[in-house]
DNA sequence: GCCGTTTTCGGCCCGACTGTTTTCAGTCG
């Protein structure tokens, strides 16, 4: 039972009730709920056997809470159960069609009988669903064409996918002089591991220009909306995409706005209504407790809107980097002064974790180092892989020697960089390292990972990695969960005992830099942080193109508050040394 | 159901678009 599990079923409750029609604001304290638990770096499973006290936490208040430790303890909650016998759970997936709310569910369940999206499907076929009154011919069309495009596109887009289509898509905005300014915002901008849509916000002259320029461009498939000041479309890929088009004084405003997180935003708007202001995409506004005009939304007197950091500054606050911006604390520690200085791509010193023709990698060795090279690194690891990984042409004892011959050939005559002679040692099924001893301690830096059996039970998998990373040569515990985004899920393991086993043994954890794996994610690198933890950013790179790849890591980096002084390879040379030094050997 | 510098009751974020119910509810972000 982890965090997101509990969350989810909390989510679940909250639709449930939705779908009953119960008091909106019960609905919202269940998933405010949720919001608290998912974003929860310390697994509640282990505060509730540790016997602490829930409701601490930011809205968990005493029904939760006993809810909360009823799952933990039984699996299961009997608040859902008895909401199962008045509403099918199936429904909830109902209400995930887009265009269909809890409402339209309800109708559709009540009086066609529907239970399922298979059965909505069915029905929206056989043209029963336009009969409904409230819906349409329109309504029907779009409930089927959502189910279609639901099973074209499952879930997410990952983030480098999505910057896929975001870089030409902006480019070609960008191309219509009536466009002054285009940003794009949303959680594309607050990089996040995987985007659901694209936000779009543009200053223009003539929006109807735009929206025109907008909606012919060569990707798009399908027009969803088309208003005004607002414009939907779906691409070729499946990605939906939004424009929004405002004038100057509302720039920041929006772009606060549409960058969200919907959390941070209702954390943020509830902070201005205390102090007698309104913040709506247009602006911040003094509220005008006389006029009676909620309807008008420039209503009241303009304070600030034009850049985001005057939206900021209007309620007291400085900028807020929008990696931040989740609400987990950060409008607090914004207010205290005390956000964290975070790590940039220029702080990169070196990369400790890429691959060479050795084993499975692209390119040499020397193309690795050239590589590293240009991008100003003072040094880097070579971390083949070891002999039980035979795909990879993994290294034998006999194999890592002739490269370290080759290492130290090329170091001889190239003293522009650093190289540490690494290797990413396979952790084999009972928790042995794929290499003698005494070639480990010869290692300058030993990366250990799960590359086989990922399905072990949760006993022998978290066993496995835990005598591991007790193995005294041992420094970087590589892509620790073993995830691939909307590929593969995490190992089963418990991911807390083993941050709390590195800690205790100085062992450094990777934050995985390729953006198909992104692992650790960021709720995990907090609380690796918390537990005071080191982190080193490897890109993993397979050829000398994927060394680019170290930005994403730190975006990821950034989302979980870390600074250079928690990154290994921000630091220097001499440190890093130091650091490497102190094990192993 | 949660919460508190309007604190144990009475609030709880705000606006756009669509389709259809001719005056607005439902959904979405």
């Amino acid at each position: 039972m982890e965090n997101v599990d509990i969350a989810r079923t909390l989510d679940d409750v909250a639709i449930l009730l939705e779908i009953k029609g119960a008091n909106p604001f019960r609905i919202r304290a269940y998933q405010n709920a949720a919001r608290t638990v998912e974003d929860h770096s310390e697994p509640l499973r282990k505060m509730v056997e540790g016997g602490a006290d829930l409701t601490e936490l930011q809205s968990i208040g005493k029904d939760i809470a006993g809810y909360i430790t009823e799952l933990v303890e039984s699996g299961t909650v009997q608040l859902i159960e008895d909401l199962e016998k008045e509403i099918p759970r199936s429904l909830i997936e109902v209400t995930r069609v887009p265009g269909v709310g809890p409402k339209r569910t309800r109708k559709l369940w009540e009086e066609l009988g529907i239970e399922t999206v298979e059965a909505l499907a069915e029905s929206a076929q056989a043209g029963d669903v336009a009969k409904l009154s409230g819906f349409g011919a329109k309504s029907q069309q779009k409930i089927l064409d959502a189910i279609a495009a639901r099973r074209r596109v499952v879930g997410r887009f990952k983030l480098s996918d999505a910057d896929q289509y975001v870089t030409p898509l902006v480019v070609h905005m960008r191309e219509l002089d009536a466009v002054q300014r285009l940003e794009v915002a949303g959680s594309y901008r607050r990089r996040r591991e995987t985007v659901g849509d694209i936000d779009l916000l543009a200053i223009a002259t003539e929006p109807q220009r735009v929206i025109e320029h907008f909606t012919t461009y060569r990707d798009v498939r399908k027009i969803e909306l088309a208003g005004d000041t607002k414009c939907t479309v779906i691409l070729t890929s499946g990605i939906q995409v939004d424009l929004r088009i405002l004038p100057p004084e509302s720039y920041g405003a929006a772009l606060q706005y549409f960058t969200g997180s919907k959390e941070h935003n209702v954390r943020f708007r509830k902070r201005a209504v205390a102090r007698g202001i309104r913040v709506s995409e247009y602006g911040v506004f003094r509220t005008d407790s006389n006029a009676e005009e909620p309807s008008d939304p420039l209503a009241g007197e303009y304070l600030a809107g034009r850049e985001e950091e005057d939206v900021y500054e209007a309620l007291g606050l400085p900028w807020i980097p929008p990696e931040l911006r989740e609400d987990r604390g950060e409008i607090d520690a914004a207010e205290k002064g005390s956000l964290p200085e975070l790590i940039t791509l220029d702080d990169i010193r070196g990369d400790l974790q890429m691959h060479s023709t050795w084993s499975d990698g692209k390119n040499s060795l020397e193309e690795m180092l050239d590589g590293c090279v240009a991008k100003g690194y003072e040094y880097f690891a070579i971390t083949d892989h070891s002999k039980a990984l035979a795909m990879t042409g993994g290294l034998d004892a006999a194999k890592l020697e002739m490269q370290w011959a080759e290492i130290e050939e090329i170091a001889s005559r190239r003293s522009d960089i650093r190289i540490l002679r690494g290797m990413e040692v396979d952790i084999l099924a009972g928790g042995d390292l794929d290499l003698e001893d005494d070639m480990l301690q010869a290692l300058d830096v030993v990366l250990v990972s799960v590359h086989s059996k990922l399905d072990l039970p949760t006993v022998e998998q978290t066993e496995r990695i835990l005598r591991a990373i007790q193995h005294p040569a041992v420094h970087i515990l590589a892509h620790p969960t073993g995830r691939v985004l909307n590929r593969r899920e995490p190992m089963q393991f418990d991911l807390d005992e083993v941050l709390h086993c590195a800690a205790e043994h100085g062992v450094v954890v990777e934050l995985n830099a390729h953006p198909d794996r992104l692992d650790l994610k960021d709720t995990h690198l907090m609380r690796a942080k918390e537990l005071g933890l080191k982190i080193s950013l490897g890109t993993d790179a397979h050829r000398v193109g994927d060394l680019d790849l170290m930005h994403y890591g730190v975006d990821q980096a950034r989302r979980a508050w870390l600074s250079e002084d928690d990154v290994v390879n921000a630091w220097s040379l001499e440190r890093v040394l130091e650091w490497l030094e102190s094990r192993g050997g």
